[in-house]
DNA sequence: CCGAGTGTTCGATCCGTATCTTACAGTCCC
DNA sequence: GGGACTGTAAGATACGGATCGAACACTCGG
């Protein structure tokens, strides 16, 4: 029997955390990173499920940044679905202010690093 | 000739920074920590100038506790003022929200770790 | 079926930082 | 002046996390 086909995803359907489960300590360092913090400000300049992991101009190689997105993931922070080969991602705006409010807005806001 | 007894301090006076020039970075960092974070916490839960470095009840030496001051003070989240033998101080409540509107509330009225 | 494209996983490495111990520098009180 | 007390500075250590390279899984298009 075949497997359906989008939607069925990569291999294993990505884990994520609900934002509600997520502790500050976790949120902070999730964002306490350089190249995080920029993939979650393209991710919020973008619409939701049209960057894909490797559509982000970030200088580190791929097996890095495959681990910064599952950081965001168990932060609560982004979510991620699988469309073909790749792995599509939307930032979790709603879900992760409801859990800490105006902290997504204030990394948003900021200017510079 | 006597330097001025209160006030002149331990021997340097305590390098700040202000709130103003701490970038997101720096201040998410500073607070992405459990000892730090507890440090704050109780700061926000008592007086201005009542507490000295020595007076908080967390699990490390004096060595480090000094070290997460520095911290603290590098963020701008801490003002430190000597009094007498020991060094006192303050949470810059006003001054950190002015640049980082609400990260201050969000860390004091999260729950758990 | 094979090849190109995309991500994940594993192992190794490297660097920052949190920590301790020890030593030192002040202040205060007797 | 001599302690007791408080905090900082310096050196050593240990651990976590960010990174890379290589190998592997999966999808899609010839």
């Amino acid at each position: 029997m075949a497997k359906q086909a989008v939607g069925g995803g990569h291999r294993a359907a990505p884990v994520h955390t609900d934002p509600a489960d997520v502790s500050v300590l976790t949120a902070l360092s999730a964002l306490a990173d350089p190249v995080r913090l920029q993939l979650v400000r393209e991710l919020a300049g973008s619409a939701e499920w049209t960057r894909s992991c490797g559509g982000f101009d970030v200088p580190v190689g791929k097996a890095a940044l495959s681990h910064h997105f599952s950081v965001l993931r168990g932060a609560g922070l982004v979510e991620q679905r699988d469309e073909g080969p790749r792995r599509v991602n939307r930032l979790r705006r709603e879900e992760f202010d409801a859990r800490f409010p105006g902290l997504l807005d204030l990394v948003l806001r900021a200017d510079g690093d």
